[in-house]
DNA sequence: TACTATTTTTAGCCTAATCTAAAAAATATT
DNA sequence: AATATTTTTTAGATTAGGCTAAAAATAGTA
């Protein structure tokens, strides 16, 4: 069959991603969910993904999917891609960390392994992306990081923000609000008992409080 | 109905330069060779662009087709963004400009202003593209220039080549070989009865020969 | 002008990617 | 274990954007 649609490249990320968080098989329903479908639009697209010479997923009715190494090579190469963008859109066009994804949603699909290699090339071949997320390398290797969430942090304990779990819109804009960004140091100065919340001490000045939403949701790397 | 599609924002744009090379309404034909496809798949094309509840084009039957305001609107910011991806490519990604073309081609269709804006920004709102193209800008204004074709450029007048009219591979390639590229200077020395071909200097120092085709490829401006 | 050749449109099919509704299978709950 | 609930698949339909073959309109020529 002919070059990978878009369509496609969408379903093997979404199925990607299911796979690494849950380590298991994709459900029908979740990849549904992710792609803003219906369960019966995904068995279908499926069927076409594991039909193909080189069989993109390995599908079992009613257990599930998993990539096949060539859906992994394709979907690791997507992220690649989807980061390397964000990151010029930020690095270089300066947009901010928020508006970034759904414009790189776009641009990933664009066939060109040139333009890519030369764009790596151009940003300087960065290992991470403007949320902390690790791109890729050519051969689809990632990068990885000692890091934790800071729900994990000891108290005290001095980190810098590495990167976020979450990377809606809305949270990154609140972390805009809080002047939290990537590479500001944070030190929990005391769990609050009596509502979840945390008292930190940001960039070694300014004490804020964080919901416990918040720090389940950033990344942070000790020093 | 839904945002514009790829496949119709490639017509509007074939139909664009048909009506602006030809000063007349576009034929199915020669859209379709554009397109790459057939007559009757450009007339359902048509039918649909023009049943837009704000048609993008004039149809009638059997006498061709051209572009509403709506649809020259669009045509020219596809072509601005076509021109301003190219100029990127080459300026920042060190891309030569026989291999720009086919990339922008795709690009051209990511649909954020904004990210055009900025682009436009970073590369220092470029008025010509790496062909001698006029890049317009967001009101769709193109630049003009007093330009000739090489072969209308009288004998020992000293020029510059601003673009050329081809912008295929392989005359672009064969431009390279040549050492000829956009600000190169030139002068034609004489102009060969015997076979049509001009003897020309190139940048005050080289002389060389080229065919009566290349010359009528290449728009140059007089010094 | 009448006939021929070319161009354009119409009619009918096809595939990719989606949908809804119903059937079937797997899972959970008495 | 039997039944109820949830999940997945199947069946059938739709839309965008292509195709081929045939019909209709226009243009060219004798
Ligand atoms: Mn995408
Ligand atoms: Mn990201
Ligand atoms: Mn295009
Ligand atoms: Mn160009």
């Amino acid at each position: 069959m002919n070059p990978i649609s878009k369509a496609e490249e969408n379903h093997l990320k979404a199925i990607f991603n299911l796979c690494e968080e849950t380590g298991k098989r994709a459900s029908t329903n979740a990849i549904a969910k992710i792609m803003q479908t219906k369960a019966a639009s995904v068995t279908a697209m499926i069927i076409r993904l594991s039909g193909k010479e080189i069989p993109l997923v390995n599908h079992q009715k009613h257990k599930g999917v998993r990539l096949t190494e060539a859906g992994k090579k394709l979907a690791t190469n997507l992220i690649r891609k989807h980061r390397l963008w964000e990151t010029f859109l930020v690095e270089k066009l300066n947009f901010s960390w928020d508006e970034v994804h759904e414009i790189a949603e776009e641009l990933e699909h664009i066939k060109a392994e040139k333009l890519i290699d030369r764009l790596d090339e151009f940003l300087g071949r960065p290992k991470f992306d403007p949320h902390g997320d690790p791109i890729p390398d050519a051969d689809g290797n990632f990068t990885f990081r000692k890091q934790i969430l800071l729900t994990d942090l000891a108290e005290n304990q001095a980190a810098v923000v590495v990167g976020v779990l979450d990377d809606s819109p809305s949270f990154l804009q609140y972390l805009n609000k809080l002047k939290l960004v990537l590479g500001s140091k944070v030190q929990i100065l005391e769990r609050v008992e009596y509502d979840g919340s945390n008292r930190i001490l940001l960039n070694d000045q300014q004490e804020q409080v964080l919901t416990n939403k918040v720090c389940q949701n950033l990344y942070v790397k000790t020093l």
